[in-house]
RNA sequence: GGGGAGAUACCCAAGUGGUCAACGGGAUCAGACUGUAAAUCUGACGGCUUCGCCUUCGAAGGUUCGAAUCCUUCUCUCCCCA
């Protein structure tokens, strides 16, 4: 089972190997990932995880799904250049309950699945007993010399931040000893912290515990996952759209694409083979399932066809056009009747950020009406623009928005 | 507690009295080429009622005809010593 998820591309490194596999094979052990309530939405980067743990419960594992809300109040500085914000503890709260009903759709909690808030050990915890039975266990030098460290050391690092690793540890001897738990799993910007963890347990409890990484990702070109330019890519649809999530994902490198299949869609291993292998333009078959697929765990099937559908409608040359999925503005008759500056148009549907933007966008002809470049910059919409009662509006090549006129 | 360095636009980073909306790089965006791909080339990249105006260079005051650049105070960060 282990190499199963390793030829998913969940494999980055893990302590004890072999010992690990032939428990994963053999026993039913109980395993955890914990998760900072960092903001109110998941976004792509926490898939991996998700779906790390989603495939341990397929496979019979004991998974616990623990809400960092006592850690995110200190902040882990792993890999990190500079110290976070701090949250309040309402914050992280709220944040929590929006998080919760995303985690569902990869995890199912009505079994014996846990679902643990780590406040509820480390809010109380007695700072002189905490030292003396956790802090004796680590050594400074020790934890100087992990490289997740290295960066902050030139930059700067408060010991607030430095005791995260404990505190993460102690969550991981917590877990083990109220469940038993010996597997933490996390990207691999977790390896000091994990192990960290496996040590303190087998030190302090002398019994096995592991730790496994996934690997962390960029695209094959090197950019950041998840980033687009509005920013990171959310699981929350009010913060993006189906419709955009799905672009997200067929948008995807060709180099990219098997690996992505494996690791965020269940879609068995020959199949995603089958279409990692599939070779220039057809390739866009490939990138529509996963981009179906991604979308459907997180929005639902019904959501994920429409998304699908309306890509089909404006990038299918061949495809019937039921536009009906397009994102849309619906605005009344009588604002429509004196003409739309087309500026402040693209400026409230959000296709354009500022009003220059605009005017730059259209200037180096990334204004499009209905298909047609626009050039002149004091263009009015009016009545001539229609077409079945509505405009289709695009910013440069590939951002769509419908505007649609009510009377 | 003592001494030193620093805070510039999304990020990195120049600039040390006018020629600075601020060099350069990255990211991003657009155009061309394509397959809603990558790479490449070209251009853009504070805001606006855009031949001009307004707001930015940690914060608040001050000097000056004029400051990101000088002075004062404050906030924060880093380094060295204790």
């Amino acid at each position: 089972m282990l190499e199963d998820l390793k030829e998913r591309g969940f494999f980055q490194q893990s302590t004890h190997p072999e010992e690990l596999a032939k428990r994963l094979k053999e026993d039913r052990i109980c395993c955890y990932i914990g998760f900072d309530p960092t903001a109110d939405s998941l976004h792509i980067g926490h898939l991996i995880p998700l779906m790390g743990l989603a495939h341990m419960q397929q496979r019979g594992h004991r998974i616990i799904a623990l809400m960092g809300g006592g850690t995110a109040m200190i902040g882990d500085p792993s890999g990190k250049t500079e110290m976070r914000k701090m949250l309040t503890e309402v914050q992280l709260q709220s944040n929590i309950e929006g998080m919760l009903p995303q985690m569902e759709r990869f995890l199912d909690f009505s079994g014996d699945a846990i679902l643990i808030n780590n406040t509820e050990w480390l809010r109380n915890l007695n700072y002189i007993d905490f030292l003396r039975d956790i802090g004796r266990h680590f050594s400074v030098n020790r934890m100087l010399s992990f490289e997740t460290y290295k960066i902050r050391l030139e930059t700067g690092l408060s010991f607030l931040e430095f005791n995260y690793q404990l505190l993460q540890a102690f969550d991981f001897l917590e877990l083990n000893r109220r469940y038993n738990c010996n597997l933490q799993m996390g990207g691999d910007d977790q390896w000091a912290n994990i192990i960290s963890g496996t040590d303190l347990i087998r030190r302090v409890e002398r019994k096995d515990a592991f730790g496994w990484t996934y690997p962390l990702l960029t695209t094959s070109s090197g950019k950041k996952m998840g980033k687009t330019e509005k920013g990171a890519l959310w699981l929350d649809p009010k913060r993006t759209s189906a419709y955009e999530y799905y672009q997200y994902w067929v948008n995807t490198e060709d180099l990219d694409v098997e690996k992505f299949l494996a690791l965020f869609t269940f879609l068995p291993m020959n199949e995603v083979r089958r279409l990692g292998q599939l070779q220039g333009a057809d390739i866009r078959e490939a990138k529509q399932r996963l981009a179906f697929e991604t979308t459907a765990i997180i929005h639902g099937k019904e959501i994920a066809l429409q998304a699908q559908e309306a890509a089909h409608s404006l990038f299918s040359r061949t495809a019937k056009s039921d536009k009906s999925n397009v994102p849309s503005t619906t605005i009344a008759e009588e604002g429509f009747v004196n003409g739309l500056d087309i500026l402040e148009l693209f400026l409230q549907t959000g296709l354009c950020k500022s009003k220059g933007e605009a005017r730059r966008l259209l200037a180096q002809g990334g204004i499009y009406i209905n298909e047609e470049r626009i050039e002149n910059p004091v263009y009015y919409l009016g009545k001539s623009n229609l077409q079945d009662g509505e405009i289709l509006l695009r910013a440069g090549k590939k951002r769509y928005h419908r505007l649609i006129i009510k009377n």
